[in-house]
DNA sequence: GGATTATTATGACTAGGTCATAAATACATT
DNA sequence: AATGTATTTATGACCTAGTCATAATAATCC
């Protein structure tokens, strides 16, 4: 192998990390940052068959856009079909690729812990309740793919100090469980700052520093 | 006001609920689905200052590109600075207002615990470990902003039927601890079919229905 | 030196816009 | 019915970040 072979094999492998680290960098960018015309980058990125920018971030939107609509912007994780407050409900949550570990194409816990914790504080007509503990068991795998039906149960209010409110939730895909929690959810009022020292970035109330 | 002014109110708002929709339509999807031409589309878009597609999905892609990759995108949720396998290892994750209660302001709760969940399983070697039980307590509640430190230890393993792995969680916002869980780990291997009867969308084996 | 490969240049074309200007249309008012 | 105004549409020049095809140049190997 000569030396502009090998030149290129590792220009090509400097291109394919700089779009995984940035991809919003254009063509002319990178031939910027690698030393090299325009063109040369225009073939590099046809052979290493990387689309160009604009289809870099129109994936990158979509890909994302639902699963952060599911996931991190909204409130609700899954789908409510049906809820009865301070009794119960159901919640549905399709899974995808996008939630498993990669060598096994598991479906990752916390996605099923999130939509059982969703709609546990979802039964919740608190004005802001928030989870003080949970048991929770995971009984069987799940695959991606696999639609997760949520079944949640207000069972017990108890006020210790604050309200507390004992919500059982079961997940199921198909007939079979997947998961089974109990949630101790612990309403937001004004006992706020006896049980709990509220921590935070800005808007630190109890300081501890 | 005639009639002209209320069909442009009309087709303003339905141009927003649109594009909010789905921010992936040229301005020429939205004159056809509108009915007027594309100059008036682009008014309509001025007006509004709705920005044109390409900027759209580059900010969506934007927005939602640090959150995917620290949530969704990639195995482990948080930044891991710290890991002695088969031991106890350490992990960050900086939480911002994309992971919040409107309400509140108070970090939800799935965050914490997958930031827990993914460095206890980082820290088991094998080469598929998933979370069989966990038993988890929220001390304080979280504000945006906050960074989130979590300590693990793996405290015992067991082999009862297959092998499980005892690994506890802190988590701190400075020095106050924030979270605390107990991870039962169950490592992923033969043992499946035994106590794990596999449910699945595509990839079922083990059917039930 | 000549063949081969890699790199660069060039030109024509594209989508999905921007901005500015002009024309056409519809409506309300006098 | 005529006119003024708001609204809508049309037009043309320009932009970015590309596409594709073709050609020319440069570097390396045999």
């Amino acid at each position: 192998m000569g030396k502009r072979q090998a030149q290129k094999e590792i220009r090509r492998k400097a291109v394919l990390d700089l779009v995984r680290e940035d991809p919003f960098m254009t063509d002319e960018d990178l031939a910027e940052t690698l030393n090299v015309s325009v063109p040369t980058v225009r073939l590099d990125r046809a052979e290493l068959s990387i689309p160009e920018l604009r289809e870099r971030i129109r994936l990158l939107a979509a890909q994302t856009r639902g699963k952060v609509r599911s996931l991190a912007g909204g409130e609700i994780v899954g789908e409510i079909v049906e809820l009865e407050l301070n009794s119960g409900g159901v919640s549905i949550l399709e899974t995808d690729d996008g939630m498993v570990f990669e060598k096994t194409q598991v479906v990752r816990g916390h996605f099923i812990y999130a939509l059982a914790e969703s709609l546990a504080i979802a039964v919740i007509t608190e004005d802001a309740a928030l989870v003080g503990f949970a048991n929770i068991k995971y009984a069987v795998p799940v695959f991606a793919g696999s639609r997760l039906i949520a079944r949640c149960e207000l069972r017990d209010i108890k006020v210790i100090g604050e309200k507390r409110f004992f919500v059982w939730v079961k997940i199921y895909v198909k007939k079979t469980e997947v998961f089974r929690g109990k949630f101790i959810l612990v309403a937001l009022g004004d006992g706020l700052a006896e049980d709990f020292a509220v921590v935070g970035g800005g808007a630190e109330l109890l300081g501890s520093g």
